[in-house]
RNA sequence: GCGGGAAUAGCUCAGCUGGAAGAGCGCCACCUUGCCAAGGUGGAGGUCACGGGUUCAACCCCCGUUUCCCGCUCCA
């Protein structure tokens, strides 16, 4: 059993060898915190992508109620630019929280980071008593802005009017869409809005291989519904998003729902679950997080409508200014909905299940690597990697193998080929040994081989090999399909 | 941001005291075999991370930079 460092860098490793992940901008040095994905990642992390929104919004089912649950709900989708108005960051919290002032001290044995705005409040490390830059040995830096949200220009001008953000979250297009959604796609309360997009945040320290990546991708969910059921659907929306992990294969004790402490929560949220893995480049009993799961109250709605809220006792207020205008005004509109059923109006509740594209698929590519033995023609055990995907996941579904280059197999096996490629992407491998090519399939995640022998020519029949077992059953070609469709779509 | 370590072929790594750039695997072509990797012959692939410096001569010594890893720090 491989885990830990090693694991890490087996995993690493072989996304290099074999074109899933690679480090952006390799040959002029690499950038931190960038990432590529070659031909089999594209297709890993498509398929994951595809996977959660056929799930989550595509096969929905708008008319049946969940068990339990007082209704059934719609889903649609979402696709917002990733550039927004500037103001959409300064009301929803983003601009003050992830914009700072930092002041480091050089002086040896300090090497402490303080805020700015803090200074007089803050202590000294080295001597308690007294604040930062107070005691003689203080080497305090000139005041130093840290902004972890990506700043641009709107236009060719560089000039403080046109400075904007790339988006940190995609959450905030889909809040800023609310009325949009509202008026024209048809749905009521209960209902969730889906977006899958890039975002940015420029993290201190990028680190641990995709895990924490400057440039990364969301796929999110804000589920609107009234107050008094929003419990409920949280605990909904928690637990069905635990189990699309686990029934995607992320099955073993390495997965878990952990739902935050009080002391844990934003100062927005009144309930919030992680989705987390135990990522092999953590220490031993440490978990990463994939998803989030928050209840998130009233928060973003009245944001967007009034402008910066901030906790004041059990309540959100209005953040103001020294004159007492509001900090960062809302829009101004209403996002209030009318409810047909009391004649009320009321900011509905929301509902966020925001998972990492990225992260999500290093889970599933450390979740599936193993390695084995299996018999080789003499019955030795032989060493061999595989890449245990789901094979929804599996970025090849299959691959067509003649077993000779002889006697027409090749011709054979490529007309099969031609064809299966018509639903799914399928490989096409005639060099090398058998053997060796079932191996080159096993180290991709390919689920099933195809092969084509003497016998197929014969009679039509050929053989598919299973990756996880690598037990060969031998079908009539005309059952392919079936056969497949069988296989990938469970 | 701080401290430590590392960087040589697609991957994993050798390379002595400074003296002609290497291996295994992988990849390509051909041959052989034909249902579970590494059989034969041949081949492609390197500005030794990048930029300076020392030296007759630098993968090797020195300085700087970048990236990665580890530990702090940070983590909406």
């Amino acid at each position: 059993m491989v885990e830990g460092r090693q694991l890490v860098e087996k995993v690493v490793s072989l996304c290099k060898r074999r074109g899933f992940i690679f480090q952006s901008s390799e040959i002029y040095g690499g950038l931190g915190g960038f990432w590529d994905y070659g031909p089999l990642g594209v297709e890993l992390k498509r398929n994951l992508k595809d996977a959660w929104w056929q799930d989550m919004v595509a096969r929905h089912d708008d008319t049946t109620a969940p068990e339990g649950l007082p209704s059934p709900y719609s889903m649609v989708g979402l696709d917002t630019s990733i550039i927004m108005h500037p103001q959409v960051w300064k009301a929803s919290g983003h601009y003050d929280l992830f914009h700072d002032l930092l002041v480091d001290c050089k002086a040896d044995g300090c090497k402490a980071r303080f805020r700015a705005d803090q200074l007089d409040s803050s202590h000294c490390p080295l001597k308690p008593s007294k604040a930062p830059g107070e005691h003689s040995a203080c080497q305090l830096t000139e005041a130093r802005e840290f902004n972890l949200m990506f700043k641009t220009y709107i236009g060719a001008l560089v000039d403080p009017e046109s400075e904007s953000y790339l988006r940190p979250e995609t959450a905030q297009g889909i809040f800023v869409n609310f009325k949009n959604v509202l008026a024209t796609a048809r749905v009521r309360l209960p209902f969730g809005i889906a977006q899958i997009g890039k975002s940015f945040r420029n993290e201190i320290t990028p680190r641990n291989f995709t895990f924490r990546s400057r440039e990364f991708e969301q796929m999110e969910i804000e589920f609107f519904c009234r107050p008094g059921e929003s419990s409920a659907w949280y605990e909904y929306w928690r637990d069905r998003r635990f189990a699309w992990y686990v029934a995607l294969g992320l099955d073993s004790s390495r997965l878990r729902l952990r739902d935050h402490q009080s002391d844990e929560l934003s100062h927005y949220s009144c309930g919030t679950a992680d989705v987390e893995y135990a990522f092999p480049f953590l220490p031993e009993g440490e978990f990463g997080e994939l998803e989030g799961i928050a209840h998130r109250g009233d928060f973003d709605l009245r944001s967007h409508m009034e402008g910066k809220l901030v906790r004041d006792g059990d309540e959100l207020i209005l953040q103001r200014d020294e004159s007492g205008r509001p900090r960062h005004p809302g829009s101004g509109k209403d996002l209030t909905y009318f409810d047909d059923d009391t004649g009320e109006r009321i900011v509905p509740h929301v509902i966020e299940p925001s998972a990492g594209a990225d992260r999500a698929a290093l889970a599933f590519l450390c979740e599936a690597y193993s390695e084995d033995a299996i018999p080789d023609e003499k019955g030795v055990p032989q060493p061999r990697v595989v890449l245990r995907l789901h094979p929804r996941l599996a970025p090849v579904k299959a691959a067509v193998l003649p077993l000779t280059r002889k006697e027409g197999m090749p011709e054979l096996a490529q007309d099969l080929y031609r064809t299966l490629k018509q639903n799914w992407n399928v490989a096409y491998d005639e060099k090398g040994s058998i053997g060796r090519r079932y191996r080159r399939q096993d180290e991709s995640g390919t689920p099933m081989c195809v092969t084509v022998d003497r016998e197929s020519l014969s009679n039509g029949t050929v053989t598919v090999r299973d990756r996880d077992t690598t037990e060969q059953v031998r079908i009539p070609a005309a059952e392919l399909h079936e056969h497949l469709a069988e296989r990938i779509n469970g």
